[in-house]
DNA sequence: TCCTTGAATAGATGATTGTCTAAGCAGATT
DNA sequence: AATCTGCTTAGACAATCATCTATTCAAGGA
């Protein structure tokens, strides 16, 4: 975790930290994705379940696991299954890293 | 604006707000944007010429010229011309309402 | 053991995107 | 005016992506 915690408005992002976060963005960078990202970490106890996910949405099955899937691979949730469920959780300190670097100059 | 301040992990992003966000985080979600963002949020005086952009990259200056487009029509960042050369500056209100919809849930 | 249900994978397809070259426009200088 | 420099627009092309259907896997219940 390189690009850890200066904002972008302090000073000029080099090549490696830039790729890094622009991963993360891209992952946030689709409207489903930002709604189960913002269902799952609002859901009460911190987890979802995929079935109700899936509900909210106009979308087949595989398109709702295929977005979980980015999300997961950019490290942002993880997904456990449990029995007959599969349940996912947000990695908070990603978002709150994301947040961090977003904060405008302070100057 | 609608999907102002909330943070993602509190409630559900509903429709709209999803996908006014998402506009925002698909002009991020590239690492050379995210570079030109930066370049410029951090410069001396809040803003920066094309001119000194462009040689930070390896790139034609109208790849950079489409990159700075995507930033100026997703509401980031502003361009002028003064005589000669055009100078960019961003717009920190966006940022930081960004900054603020990732803020991870304080529960 | 077989069937049912929840979820992921595989593969296909139309749309979007990042980059380039070529051409155009706006100021400044001669 | 003619030209030069800084930047943008236009158009083309390969690569990536969001979605779908069909299939597969995993766990439970009959």
């Amino acid at each position: 975790m390189d690009a850890c915690c200066s904002p972008l408005a302090r000073e000029p992002l080099n090549e490696d930290q830039a790729a890094e976060l622009s991963k993360l963005f891209k992952a946030m960078a689709d409207p489903v994705r930002l709604r189960l990202l913002s269902l799952i970490a609002s859901h009460a106890g911190g987890e979802a379940c995929v079935c109700d996910l899936t509900d909210a949405f106009d979308l087949t099955g595989p398109t709702i696991s295929h977005h979980l899937k980015v999300l997961r691979e950019s490290g942002l949730i993880t997904g456990e299954r449990r029995g007959t469920w599969v349940y996912y959780r947000v990695h908070p300190e990603v978002l709150a890293r994301l947040s961090a670097v977003l904060v405008p100059a302070t100057t």
